[in-house]
DNA sequence: ATAAGGTATGGAGTAAGCTCCATAGTCAAG
DNA sequence: CTTGACTATGGAGCTTACTCCATACCTTAT
């Protein structure tokens, strides 16, 4: 898969593209004969999982540590357990925080109902 | 109210309160003879529900245009309403994303476990 | 009256996350 | 065999949201 299909199918321009695999954000694409980039659906998933990361709030070095521990699952990991735990925790957070501005907003609304 | 003060209750540094008035967040505040700035209850107010809206995700742009129309609640003002309802639905599909990251991360939690 | 500590200003610097550019090599189609 | 689309590289530039700095003035306590 070249650049400009991985671009269309994940949502990530082909300079950023070239910007995660200069992070090491993503797992660095095969070079065929020509020196071009070869992506495969891996690459896909990666970027998909840092869009729904992204989304919800994680900045790129916490998706960064996550990717390898999440890549490898060995069923009694500690560390990839307690990563998941603290993610799924980062994120009840971040649902708490939002329902609370959400019931302000809503109490606002109605106030100004006739 | 000094500066100290504001950056201690609202937990914004002072530099930043600075930052704020010039680019038009926060109302500006009167100042006393020598210049100082003289802050009041008000701004308190504006700097939590900054960092509020920021804490769920709205940028600096958004929480600027949305200040001025909630800052004078016209109880039948339309745009007011609209605004209101615009942010919450906002916030109501950060909370579906979130919810969704969630369980898609619990998944992978239970299928690590023993 | 002087030292400590608060405040003012403009402007530089920083970090994250892209985004664009100039230059140059590659490839497929007509 | 040239044209147009695609790719490569390093590096510059951009936006957001701060954060720090140098310089200088004001105020209060000792």
């Amino acid at each position: 898969m070249n650049a400009k299909k991985v671009a269309e199918l994940s949502g990530v321009g082909k300079d950023t593209l070239r910007y995660y695999e200069k992070i090491g954000l993503i797992t660095p694409p095969k070079r065929n004969n020509n020196g071009y980039r070869i992506y495969t659906q891996h690459h896909i998933n990666e970027l998909r999982f840092i869009r729904m990361a992204q989304s919800v709030g994680f900045p790129l070095s916490t998706i960064k540590e996550a990717i390898p521990k999440l890549a490898n699952p060995d069923p009694s990991c500690p560390v990839l357990k307690q990563t998941l735990a603290d993610q799924i925790d980062a994120i009840d957070n971040k649902i708490h925080e939002l329902t609370k501005a959400k019931a302000t907003l809503n109490s606002w609304l109605e106030k100004t109902l006739p």
